[in-house]
DNA sequence: GCTCGTTACTTGAAACTTCAAGCATTCTGT
DNA sequence: ACAGAATGCTTGAAGTTTCAAGTAACGAGC
């Protein structure tokens, strides 16, 4: 008498809103995915999905980017940027450095060791989301990135309403 | 809080796999989701996103449920199960009790004040999420429903594989 | 009824995240 | 120039989540 199939989706009543629904799914999905992952960089390479988000950005960026770009672009708050930041310059995987024209900011930037060790994790990294994500078809795929495409826009106007 | 256009599809490449690209926007829409709601439900209510969660469960299970049920059905390890609903018990929304069959299980359920609270958030939930997912029409929402259960029921495969 | 393997949950430490407050620097208007 | 506002980042505390290890209870087979 064990839980199996158990998910999130259980506790939907029948009169829910099906918005409520497909945000549950949503929700569900990439929870699942984002699980795996961080499981998957933490075992192979003492990493997270945090600190490789930050990697992905500065890869990106041969001139590095300043704090405030990176917490920006992983949807997370400045200080938590400080703290990963200075973890993975601690690894010798980044380094920081005062911005010359503004010396408030400091701007990161990936050492060589650093970026070898992102191009290793990144190659796993894209295996292993593409054979998540191969239950849809290119077309399914497609269709879904266009409808996430929509929601995004909309979130944004939201946002800042 | 700073946040401007900048997003984590910034960091993709023009050749990267169009599955990443589909994970991405993923992530970024449920995780701009999943924090506008957790931030709600603390500014509003002192609650969380996750606390919220296991009410949702309980709410639908008169009888209560167990700690692996409850797990289960969240996404979480057992650790965080306890320490959740340790600390709603502490704010008097829910009461622990020995399972009368079995004695190394928990048996959790809502007590009346838990259920009217877990009601009045419940409320504000569903009004915001359908905020947030209005960028779609009914028919685009049941399209991405059809499409994520392709998906969700994919990724619970390839966990038991 | 005893022993071994399993199951259910808890615990403590460490990792991570957020939040509010703080410091230094730059910008704006006068 | 210069006060005051805004910006960029860091810090410390508190909150949350995970992980590994531990305890207690059950169950099957001898």
């Amino acid at each position: 008498m064990t839980a199996p199939a158990l998910d999130p989706e259980t506790r939907l009543h029948g009169d829910d809103h099906e918005a409520l629904r497909l945000w549950l799914r949503l929700f569900t999905c990439t929870t699942m995915v984002e699980r795996t992952i961080d499981q998957v960089l933490k075992r192979d390479f003492g990493s997270s999905l945090a600190r490789f988000d930050v990697l992905a950005q500065l890869d990106r960026a041969p001139d590095g980017l300043r704090m405030g770009e990176l917490s920006a672009g992983t949807l997370t708050t400045n200080g938590n940027v400080t703290w990963l930041v200075a973890a993975l310059e601690a690894e010798g995987h980044v380094k920081r450095r005062t911005a010359p024209r503004d010396r408030r900011a400091t701007i990161v930037r990936l050492t060589a060791a650093g970026r070898r060790h992102f191009a290793t994790m990144a190659r796993e990294h894209e295996t292993l989301i593409i054979g998540l994500l191969d239950g849809l078809s290119a077309t399914e795929r497609r269709t879904m990135h266009a409808l996430l495409g929509t929601v995004k826009q909309h979130l944004r106007l939201e946002r800042t309403a």
